[in-house]
DNA sequence: AGCATT
DNA sequence: AACGGCTAATGCG
C-alpha cells in the first residue's frame, strides 16, 4: 500500500525507456510458407506498406497462422454509371490520377432493371483512393461497391471461402481450396436426388469438420487508485498482472510485484504457474512473447481496454515493436500475428445473444454471462487492489482468463465453432464475425452472391426509388408497415386443442413467392399481374430473386439435412452438438433475413418487399382459417403462423394441412395438441397443459391480488 | 379519463 | 443498429 500511495503521489520514478524491441521471431515467420501447409482460411487484412491484400490461414498442423500475400495484383475499385470520357474529365478524378491505375469499361446486370450495362471501374492504388477518407472519390461522384472493405472485397472476389481449407504451396502461388472427406452421414444427403447443386455446395461448406483451435485467453489487471477507473486512452496506471489460461494447458499468472510482498515460496501457492516481475516492461514482454506462440488471443473487452491499454503502457515503457504487434483501429484492437475475438463484442450481439443462447443471460459482463453458459462466475468482487493481498488478486485475475478462456470451451468448443460456422456462412473474416451484427453478416454474404451473378450492387436510393408505396396502415402506431395477424382469442378453458403452424412462415413465404428487393415491384411488364393479395404490388415470374434464392437455400440445408443429423441418434454426440451448432448458426440468419429486409439500416432494405411478405402471412392465416371454418372445424385463437383448433377430428386436420400445402405450397403442421388450454380476452396470454402432461404459459405473469 | 411513451 | 403486435406500467392536464 505504501508504495502505491508514493506511486500515486507522483513519485512515480519515471525512469527513461530503453528502447527495444519485443523479442519475436513472427515477422520473419511470415515470409516464407512452407509448402503443403494445409490451413483454414480465418482472416485477411490490407497492408498499406505493400499495398496488398493477405490472407491468415490457421495453420491444422503447426497451430499456427501463416499468412499469404496476394500475387495475382489485385486492387481497389468502384464503378461510374455515367460516360467514362465525362468521368475522366471529372475534376476529382484528375486530382487523384497519379493514384488511379486505370479506369476500364466493364459489363455489369443491373437486378433492378434485369439489364446488362455497361459501367466505368476505377482502379485505384489504394483502398483510400475510393473510400475512407475526406478526399476519397466517393465523396465526390456517386460511386457503386465503394462501401465495401478493401479485404473483404478481395475475398469476394477471388472466391475465396473464410472456414475452408486451403493447401499453401509457396508466397507466390494462389492457395487453393482443398474439401477434408465429407462424413457418411453428409454424403447420404449429397447422393440424394432431392439435393441441388447449390444445396450440395452449401452442405460441403458448412459440413467440413472444425478442429480443436489453439488459443489462448488473456486478461490484465491495473493498479488504480480507489474510486478511479483506469482509462484505455490515457493509461496513467501500470498493469501489473497478466492472467493467461490456454487451450494447450499453460495456466499462467504474470505479476509485478508493485508492493514487494512476495517471495521464492509464492509460486508455489497456487495450481497455476505464477511468475514474478519487478517492473512493468519486462512483465508486459513476457506476455506478448507467450500470447504471440497463439495464433488465437480471447478476451473479454480486450478490444477497448485491455489490448490498447498493454500496447501504450508497453509503448510508454520503450516497447516500440508494440504498434507492430497490436493494431488499435478507432473501435478494435487486432494482432498482427493471429485472430483477436473479443468476447464482450460477441456475447453483446442481439443475434447471438437472443437467438443462439435464447437469451440466457442478461446483463453483458463476464460473471454474469459466465453464471449463466458455465454455472460459474468470478470470485468475489473486489473493488479496489491496494488493500487486498497480491495472492488475492492473483487467484481473483486468474479465475477471469479461466472464465475466459472456458466460454470458448465449454459444450465441446459450441463457441468456437459457431464463430467459424456463422464466418462460412456469411463468408466473413472471423474478426468482423465477432464484432459486428446479423444485418452485417447477412449483407456480407449477398455482396458475395451479387458478385457471383455478376450483378452490380444497387445503391439504396435506387431501391427505395422504385417506390415505397405501403398499402395498410400499421396496426401498431410509429411502424413502418403492417405486420401480423393475431386472431381474437375466444375466451374460456377448452379442451383438445390441436395448434396446427407454418413451418417458418417468413422464411417460407420469401422462398416460395420470390421475395427479394429487385423481384418486388420488378421491371417486367409481364409481372404486373402477379399480385401480392389486396394490394397493387406485384411479384416478378421471370427471375429468381436473390435473397429469396439465398434464404430458401438455407432454409432447405437446415430443415432436411442439418437439423435431422443433429438429432440422429446414431451418431456420437460431438457430430450431433457440431450439427446442431450448424443448424442454430443457419437459424439466426433464416430468421433474421425477413427483418433486415424491413429495416432502413440494411442496404437491401425495401419497404414493398417486407410488407409483401407479411400480407402474404396474414393472407396465408386468413385462408386457413377459412379452409378450416369449411372443414367444420373451431378456430378458437392464432397468432402469425398458427391456428388453435378445438377438439378437431384428426383426419380433418389432415385435409386441412393438404389442402393449404397444395394451395399456398406452404407446410403446414401440428405443433402441439392441449389436453385443455385456458384462453383469456387478451392476445397472447394463455396457459395450457399439454398432452404428456406438461405445462405451457405464456405472456402471463405472477401477480398479486390488491385485495 | 384518456392518451402518449416506454 | 432485424421486423411488427400486444400487454402493462408510468406519466401528465
Amino acid at each position: 500500500m505504501a508504495s502505491l500511495d508514493k506511486w500515486l503521489s507522483g513519485d512515480r520514478r519515471r525512469e527513461v525507456p530503453r528502447m527495444e524491441e519485443v523479442k519475436s521471431d513472427s515477422i520473419k515467420k511470415f515470409t516464407e510458407i512452407k509448402e503443403g501447409t494445409i490451413g483454414i482460411l480465418l482472416g485477411s487484412d490490407y497492408n498499406p506498406e505493400s499495398r496488398k491484400a493477405f490472407l491468415k490461414f490457421y495453420d491444422v498442423k503447426n497451430h499456427r497462422i501463416v499468412i499469404w500475400y496476394d500475387t495475382t495484383n489485385h486492387h481497389p475499385y468502384a464503378y461510374y454509371k455515367g460516360d467514362i470520357k465525362e468521368l475522366e474529365n471529372n475534376p476529382a478524378i484528375l486530382r487523384k490520377r497519379d493514384k488511379i491505375i486505370d479506369i476500364i469499361e466493364e459489363e455489369k446486370i443491373d437486378p433492378l432493371n434485369d439489364e446488362k450495362i455497361k459501367v466505368a471501374k476505377i482502379i485505384a492504388k489504394d483502398p483510400l483512393v475510393i473510400g475512407g477518407s475526406r478526399e476519397s472519390l466517393r465523396e465526390y461522384i456517386t460511386l457503386w461497391e465503394a462501401d465495401i472493405k478493401y479485404y473483404a472485397n478481395y475475398i469476394f472476389d477471388l472466391d475465396f471461402e473464410v472456414g475452408g481449407y486451403y493447401i499453401l504451396e509457396g508466397v507466390d502461388k494462389i492457395p487453393k481450396r482443398i474439401h477434408l472427406e465429407v462424413p457418411p452421414e453428409v454424403k447420404k444427403f449429397l447422393d440424394s436426388p432431392n439435393i441441388d447443386e447449390n444445396m450440395k455446395d452449401w452442405l460441403i461448406r458448412l459440413s467440413e469438420y472444425v478442429p480443436p483451435l489453439k488459443r489462448i485467453s488473456l486478461d490484465i489487471e491495473v493498479y488504480n487508485p480507489r474510486g478511479i477507473v483506469p482509462q484505455a486512452e490515457n493509461p496513467e496506471f501500470p498493469i501489473f498482472m497478466i492472467s493467461l489460461y490456454a487451450s494447450d494447458g499453460l495456466k499462467k499468472v504474470l505479476v509485478y510485484d508493485i508492493r514487494s510482498e512476495l517471495d521464492e515460496s509464492t509460486a508455489s501457492k497456487f495450481e497455476f504457474d505464477v511468475e514474478v516481475f519487478n517492473n512493468e516492461r519486462d512483465l508486459i514482454k513476457r506476455a506478448i512473447e507467450i500470447i504471440e506462440e497463439y495464433p488465437i488471443i480471447i478476451t473479454f473487452n480486450g478490444d477497448n481496454f485491455d489490448l490498447p491499454y498493454i500496447r501504450r503502457r508497453g509503448e510508454k515503457l520503450g516497447l516500440i515493436d508494440l504498434k507492430d504487434k497490436i493494431r488499435l483501429g478507432r473501435n478494435d484492437a487486432r494482432v498482427t500475428w493471429g485472430i483477436h475475438i473479443d468476447l464482450y463484442k460477441f456475447f453483446k450481439n442481439v443475434s447471438i445473444k437472443n437467438y443462439a443462447f435464447g437469451g440466457a443471460y442478461d446483463v453483458i459482463s463476464l460473471d454474469s454471462i459466465a453464471q449463466s453458459l458455465l454455472g460459474k462466475g468470478k470470485t468475489e468482487k473486489i473493488e479496489y487492489f491496494g488493500e487486498i493481498p497480491m495472492e488475492e488478486i492473483i487467484r481473483y485475475s486468474f479465475r477471469d482468463a479461466e472464465l475466459t478462456y472456458e466460454l470458448t470451451s465449454f459444450n465441446r468448443d459450441l463457441v468456437m465453432r459457431l464463430i467459424i460456422i456463422i464466418g462460412r456462412i456469411a463468408n466473413m473474416v472471423i474478426d468482423d464475425v465477432c464484432r459486428l451484427s446479423v444485418s452485417n453478416w447477412i449483407k456480407n454474404r449477398l455482396i458475395h452472391l451479387h458478385r457471383k451473378k455478376n450483378y452490380l450492387i444497387p445503391r439504396p436510393e435506387e431501391i427505395k426509388g422504385k417506390g415505397e408505396k405501403r398499402h395498410f396502415q400499421p396496426i401498431t402506431k410509429g411502424k413502418k408497415y403492417v405486420g401480423a395477424l393475431v386472431i381474437e382469442p375466444k375466451p374460456g378453458i377448452h379442451f383438445n386443442v390441436h395448434v396446427v403452424d407454418f413451418a417458418s412462415l417468413y422464411p417460407s413465404i420469401m422462398k416460395e413467392y420470390n421475395i427479394s428487393y429487385e423481384t418486388v415491384n420488378c421491371v417486367h411488364e409481364e409481372c404486373r399481374d402477379n399480385l401480392v393479395p389486396d394490394t397493387t404490388t406485384w411479384i416478378c415470374k421471370k427471375k429468381r430473386g436473390i435473397i429469396s434464392e439465398f434464404v430458401g437455400v438455407i432454409r432447405d440445408i437446415r430443415v432436411d439435412v442439418f437439423k435431422k443429423l443433429s438429432k440422429d441418434k446414431t451418431l456420437d454426440e460431438d457430430k450431433r452438438e457440431f450439427y446442431n451448432v450448424i443448424q442454430g448458426a443457419l437459424k439466426v440468419f433464416i430468421n433474421a433475413i425477413y427483418g433486415v429486409t424491413g429495416s432502413d439500416a440494411f442496404p437491401f432494405y425495401y419497404l414493398p418487399a417486407a410488407e409483401a411478405v407479411t400480407l402474404y402471412g396474414r393472407y396465408a392465416i386468413n385462408r386457413a382459417v377459412e379452409k378450416a371454418l369449411e372443414l367444420g372445424l373451431e378456430v378458437i385463437y392464432g397468432d402469425t403462423d398458427s391456428l388453435f383448433i378445438k377438439n378437431p377430428d384428426p383426419n380433418k386436420i389432415n385435409e386441412l394441412i393438404s389442402g393449404i400445402e397444395k394451395e399456398l405450397h406452404l407446410k403446414l403442421e401440428v405443433d402441439k395438441i392441449y389436453r385443455y388450454v385456458a384462453l383469456s380476452t387478451r392476445k397472447k396470454n394463455y396457459f395450457g397443459v399439454l398432452k404428456d402432461g406438461s405445462i405451457d404459459i405464456k405472456g402471463l405473469v405472477g401477480k398479486k391480488s390488491s385485495t
